[in-house]
DNA sequence: ATACCTCGAGTTCG
DNA sequence: CTCGAGGTAT
């Protein structure tokens, strides 16, 4: 590159660089400089071609930005239409492959037939989430570019594309066709499109729903500046308008053609036979969709051969030659007519998003869940708007994201109603809680009902038969109201009731109009609640659905305590030295017992003929911990998370090393200070102050005198002999994962715990080994991720067997 | 105080 | 499965 040569000359020498830089990088994707240097040129071409502004061209690499555009797009005619191609879905939960694509196999079937061949060669490619347009270029030159619209009319957006480095403004070689228009996908590379909202979201600026909504967004920016700004990318996959003569006989040696003339081709693009063939580069392209660059929407099959094409002709406005087979969509565009609020056992409301039916994954998706308020206000979701909805990971449907593009006028931010909507209680939120709820508690039926619901599920009572439909019966026909009416429902109560809820809603049933009735089902549920009468402390206590206590909690409260009684009497203090319970825990647990009505529906179940089966002595470990200082530690605790404050500035080991130096609470009352003070080594004045709070009726002394009292209860259940034999797998945790052959999950879980060993949800270090049945997920990767032992069905048998 | 680790609670569709 | 939050270990 001499320095002598003048501006022209190295304008040119820039220009020829920098395009061949871009083919290599774009086309080739063998870039052969550093991103550094090719800067350098592009910078020194834009300095000269400002400086010369006579030499500047409209096909300059550096691609200067062209005009704005006030009042919109031109329109562009299609010379050729854009096709639609017809779409086929794979059908899922089919095994066989003949189901599965059934309208592939159609398609490549009455190919066969059509032509008289036996295996039609196709050309496959990856179907790009992105926007279809058409590129014009004319003696090697680009003139012209639109988008798809309507497929025979489009929008002229060629400022825009210019912009797009992977566009070519002149092709390579001189074979092309005087004109030729070039058919390809804009679309945004995934890391592109994560580094692009990165940064917006550092300046502030609007981000990109998704890369497919980024590049038709960007396409249709007024401002070619704009465009600029977004990483764009293109690939061809096609032509339009060609005169006889100037192509090859096949499609994929079109795309070769294309290539060689500097247009970008995708590398995934094949020639698949028959319907094997299809089969097969559809799965291959699955399997790698998530490791490529792009998000594509399944695969498009062309047959290759243009004499081919010809005799197959067209339907409608669709070719019979190509077929789009489209993956199942993992994130779908739809509209949300309105939100609605739901009322859980606990009452909280959640709002739901009803949504215009759109097909996600495989399913078709009406409602998702808008989580709480909070949520709402983030996306700042509002009725009418177009939403973005995603099957995140497993199955459960949820609102990802707002097209404000796509907002009508007159939208007004969403704002959670003040009343509940079931029984117009006021919704009240919790200070320093994300969720609202339903201040109607029992009163409200929707809270009633989902407390009969989780009373009679599975891992709770387990009644069978008694489901959501029939909870709102007994509900709205006021035949039930607690848990406790259900111990007195007859099968002449559910027949009554059936008819009147016929009645109300105006349905005869078949039998009824022969005059039979039909009475199996009452009958059946009558034994099925019966068959719940003797009951596990355990699930009764997560049926009575106490707020935080789950599963866990239950057994463990149930382990420590061993009786029913001794936990509904228990005070907080008490409860909180129950393994896994906090002053949270310990305050819902006793306050739930407080509350008249709950103990007036137990006292009613257990009348009704209800029993708990398997009360035994309280856990000694539990017990013993028990003592008076821990009672002094935990009245603290409970004194704090209540608002309030107990013993100020004596510490927990002053707490406990006082009781410990006088026995008991009586002790602690009576001593003298300065004998106490000696022993202990707590000061005298720390002593005076836990003094004057457990003074003579002091509601602390009262409290805890009856706390100590009801430790010395326990004690006296504790087993009396020590033989009970230390389980094998106890203190240790165990997760399961992936489906056992040889039993269900739970079963296995029981027998795991009745082996003494604690079964988890989720792995971590502390983890002792995982269960791995079929089709284990993200549970096993992460035990093999965290160096856990992993057992497979066999050797959990194995254990099992080995352990009785 | 902080960093895990779990649990509780709510969730959709067929 | 995910989120939030409670509990415990450090």
């Amino acid at each position: 590159m001499s320095e002598a040569s003048s501006p022209d000359q190295r304008i040119d020498e820039l220009r020829r660089v920098i395009s061949e830089h871009d083919y290599r990088y774009h086309v080739l994707d063998q870039p052969t400089v550093a991103d550094a240097e090719y800067d350098r040129l592009l910078r020194e071409l834009l300095a000269l071609e400002t400086e010369h502004p006579e030499l500047a061209s409209a096909d300059s690499p550096t691609r200067t930005v062209g005009a704005r555009a006030d009042t919109g797009f031109a329109q562009v005619e299609h010379e050729l239409p854009m096709l639609s191609l017809a779409n086929a879905f794979e059908q899922v939960d089919q095994d066989d492959d003949d189901l599965r694509f059934a309208e592939l196999a159609d398609f490549v079937r009455r190919v066969e037939r059509s032509l008289g061949v036996d295996t039609p060669e196709f050309s496959a490619e990856p179907k790009l989430d992105g926007l279809a347009i058409s590129l014009r270029y004319e003696d090697g030159r680009f003139v012209r570019g639109a988008t798809r619209g309507d497929g025979s009319t489009g929008e002229d957006v060629s400022a825009n594309l210019r912009t797009v480095r992977a566009i070519p403004l002149r092709l390579r070689g001189d074979d092309w066709p005087a004109v030729l228009e070039v058919r390809g996908e804009i679309y945004m590379r995934r890391e592109d499109f994560l580094a692009f909202n990165a940064g917006a979201l550092e300046r502030g600026e609007r981000t990109l729903a998704n890369p497919r909504n980024g590049a038709a967004g960007s396409l249709r920016q007024l401002d070619p500046a704009v465009s600029a700004s977004r990483p764009l990318a293109f690939y061809a996959y096609g032509v339009g308008v060609v005169r006889a003569g100037e192509l090859p006989e096949r499609h994929s040696q079109t795309l070769l053609k294309l290539r060689e003339w500097g247009l970008p081709i995708c590398p995934e693009v094949a020639v698949a036979n028959g319907l094997d063939g299809v089969i097969a580069y559809y799965r291959h392209i699955g399997g790698k969709r998530d490791a490529l660059p792009y998000d594509i929407d399944g695969v498009v099959f062309k047959v290759d051969r243009y004499r081919q094409q010809e005799t197959l002709g067209f339907v409608a406005r669709a070719p019979r030659w190509a077929l789009a087979q489209k993956f199942p969509a993992q994130e779908e565009m739809t509209r949300l007519h309105a939100i609605d609020i739901r009322i859980g056992r606990t009452g909280a409301a959640t709002p739901t998003a009803r949504l215009e039916p759109v097909h996600v994954a495989g399913v078709t998706v009406t409602n998702a869940t808008l989580h709480n308020a909070d949520q709402i206000a983030r996306l700042d979701v509002r009725i009418g708007d177009t939403v973005i909805v995603r099957r995140a990971g497993d199955v459960i449907p949820e609102v990802v994201q707002v097209v404000l593009e796509q907002r009508p006028p007159g939208t007004e931010p969403w704002r959670m109603p003040e009343r509940c909507p079931v029984c117009q209680s006021q919704l009240v939120r919790p200070e320093g809680e994300a969720v609202w709820r339903c201040s109607g508690g029992l009163y409200c039926p929707a809270q009633g009902k989902e407390a009969l619901f989780h009373f009679a599920s599975r891992r709770a009572m387990d009644i069978d038969g008694l489901g959501e439909r029939l909870i709102d019966q007994m509900v709205e026909l006021e035949l039930v109201r607690t848990p406790a009416d259900l111990y007195a429902l007859t099968v002449a109560d559910l027949l009554e009731m059936k008819r009147r809820a016929d009645e109300r809603d105006g349905t005869t049933p078949e039998t009824v109009r022969q005059g039979r009735v039909a009475s199996k089902w009452a009958e059946n549920l009558v034994a099925a609640i019966d068959a719940t009468r003797p009951a596990r402390l355990a699930r009764f206590l997560f049926a009575l659905g106490i707020l935080q206590i789950g599963e866990e909690t239950a057994k463990s409260l149930a382990r420590a305590f061993g009786r029913f009684q001794d936990i509904a009497s228990a005070d907080a203090v008490l409860l909180l030295s129950a393994p896994e319970v906090g002053p949270k825990v310990a305050a819902s647990v006793a306050t739930f017992f407080a509350q008249a009505h709950n103990r007036e529906v137990i006292d009613a179940l257990f009348q009704r003929g209800l029993h708990l089966v398997d009360e035994g002595a309280p856990d000694p470990s539990f017990v013993q911990a028990l003592d008076t200082g821990q009672l002094l530690v935990n009245a603290k605790r409970v004194a704090r998370s209540d608002g309030g404050e107990l013993f100020r500035g004596v510490g927990e080991e002053s707490l406990k090393a006082l009781a410990a130096g006088a026995d008991d609470l009586t002790g602690l009352l009576c001593v003298d200070v300065e004998a106490l003070a000696n022993a202990t080594g707590v000061s005298s004045s720390r002593i005076d102050i836990v003094r004057a709070e457990l003074a003579a009726d002091s509601p602390w002394q009262q409290r805890l005198l009856a706390a100590q009292a009801q430790v010395q209860a326990l004690r006296e259940r504790l087993p009396t002999d020590d033989a009970a034999a230390a389980l094998p797998l106890a203190g240790q945790t165990v997760v399961l994962t992936g489906t056992l052959a040889s039993m269900g999950r739970d079963q296995a879980r029981e027998r795991l715990e009745a082996l003494g060993a604690k079964v988890a949800r989720s792995v971590s270090k502390k983890t002792r080994f995982v269960v791995a049945g079929e089709a284990a997920g993200s549970k096993l990767a992460r035990a093999t991720e965290l160096g856990v032992d992993v057992l497979d069905e066999a050797a959990l048998l194995e254990l099992l067997a080995r352990h009785g």
